[in-house]
DNA sequence: CTGAAAGCGCTAACAG
DNA sequence: CTGTTAGCGCTTTCAG
């Protein structure tokens, strides 16, 4: 039925092991033998079977990718940073969507540990104690994307999320150092989501603003979530005169939420996004935002695993990559 | 080291076949026997191994899927659905971009067989024969979703392009009958792109407009390819009347060059989309724009694939799904 | 309801 | 440079 390697030997009067030699490029092979091989394989069609390889190599050549969903446009582009840098090192991606659901991703490791995956990459809310000892029962490496574990314990890729949004806010303030800067976020209440809340009250302390609760709006991570943001500016006892949104979704609903109510954007309120997901750049007006580099953090955190999954040596096992300032039409910037 | 199947044969005092069982679920087991196997299984912490279970059953329960790119809308969308049918049925996916590269493609597709997926769900440019005996040389199931194969011998799903095209172009027509549409396109030049030409130009006709070269402008897949359209669409004799273009990405490209340019849409110039990404809404005016159901499309694609992998009876192997058109503010309907 | 035994297709020492 | 020989961990007849 299906030709195996077995075949191959016997039709070329060699044995398994040189056909295994020749398939996996093992130069100890005579030019000529390796060339009759090589005819024989493509004679019979022989396609290696990389399951019984895996079995016997116990290596599998593929990778788990664990992301809360992929359509989404931020984790979209991270996948793409992911795949690219797998195939280059020759890694096959087994992709999974989590909804970051705690159960589900401990479903899922569990499921890429049984089909024997070379290494993880987990894009999720909150590691928690589980997670920790789900990743333990298995001996392959895993390494976090855009996701934080607050033991540090897990090798990393993100940007200082809590000093970029200090600048965000702090940037706000400087265009209109009389007004308090409202704050959108969105749930769940992930780590990432409390540093960036950090980084706003921080910038808010240093330059003389208390907190207000008041101004600070939670909404679903959506474009929709957005225009109910704006609804709610809208309904404060006075308009703030810039808001700082975690999402850039998020951001351009509010962007188009406060307009349908008839306010400019940015002379009666600016908004600040983060991300820089291609969106920005898909509004009027265009969108100043956070640069997040999400294609990147997914391509380093891959480059990364492969250096765990070669056994190589690790430098820095926590990547913190830069982040800046976009500034475009949606502040107030001279 | 690793706890086989074994290992909990033996300090359960069953056979291997009777852990086998259990693990699989084959009621042919004795309840008290059963009971002692999974209390050892969970003793032991044994994880069954899928890729030794996928070489002796001739099933990894694992299939492939290749798509374009990711990181675009359209397709990430369309992989959520995939995901979504591919987790209720039990597989795991293996996903791996093109970028609709035919070479890529075919290495893919080597690649995806040498793992020996049960199932291949394909999304790309144009089928040509290449890729079907490629797909012959496995005997395992392929579908297109959101793809053509000219000679309809692979299973598929879509919607019918060509009518959709037409409905819109109609749309266009009967809210400014004296204009002639002018329509945006984009490479690659597959298939599906053609039929929605091809619609464009037999409402044309049917309404007495010859197809006319200089109103057939084409861009770059992307936002700002929408925006040199609008540009070229600018610098035309006579602005058209209204603009069919067949990505809404572009589409809203667009819209936004328009309105750089100091145009009014719909006033000045109507614009029509085609895919109802959930961009479609995050623009001012909104887009009017064909429904094309991508994550129904991934998910009746999976829900295919699987009844041929079960080799189910199957009634319907080209689907062709409804798609409607969403009139939103971007046109001049009443 | 349970066990024995024969592979699945390939890699990895180890010899030579 | 090449061949032999054990497995890898599990499923699957076939008996009983």
């Amino acid at each position: 039925m299906t030709v195996t390697i077995y075949d191959v030997a016997r039709e070329a009067n060699v044995s398994m092991a040189t056909v295994s030699r020749v398939v996996n490029g093992n130069p100890n092979v005579k030019p000529s033998t390796r060339k009759k091989v090589l005819a024989t394989i493509e004679r019979l069609g022989y396609r290696p079977n990389a399951v019984a390889r895996g079995l016997a190599s116990k290596k599998t050549t593929t990778v788990g990718a664990i992301i809360p969903d992929i359509s989404n446009i931020f984790f979209s582009e991270l996948a793409r940073g992911i795949e690219d840098i797998a195939t280059m090192y020759k890694y096959n991606i087994i992709l999974s969507n989590s909804d970051s659901n705690k159960e589900k991703e401990l479903q899922l490791i569990n499921t890429m540990l049984e089909k024997q995956v070379d290494g993880i990459l987990f894009i999720g809310g909150n590691i928690t104690e589980e997670h920790i000892q789900q990743f333990k029962t298995a001996s392959v490496p895993v390494v976090l994307a855009a996701t934080f574990d607050k033991t540090n314990e897990l090798p990393s890729v993100n940007i200082d999320y809590e000093l970029a949004a200090y600048e965000a806010t702090k940037a706000l303030i400087e265009n209109n150092p009389n007004e308090q800067p409202a704050i959108v976020t969105s749930l769940p209440d992930t780590n990432m989501n409390k540093m960036k809340f950090n980084g706003y009250v921080r910038a808010l302390e240093e330059s003389g603003f208390a907190f207000d609760q008041g101004l600070a709006i939670n909404v679903d991570y959506s474009y929709d979530g957005g225009l109910d943001a704006a609804k709610k500016l809208a309904e404060l006892e006075k308009l703030p005169g810039s808001v700082f949104v975690t999402f850039d979704e998020v951001a351009i609903g509010v962007i188009h939420g406060m307009q349908d109510q008839g306010y400019n954007v940015p002379e009666d309120i600016q908004v600040f996004g983060f991300d820089n997901s291609k969106l920005a750049k898909m509004v009027r007006p265009t969108l100043s935002t956070v640069v997040q580099p999400m294609y990147d953090i997914g391509a380093v955190a891959m480059r990364l695993l492969t250096k765990y999954m070669n056994k190589e040596e690790v430098d820095d096992k926590n990547v913190v990559l830069p982040h800046r300032l976009e500034k475009r039409s949606s502040t107030l910037d001279e």
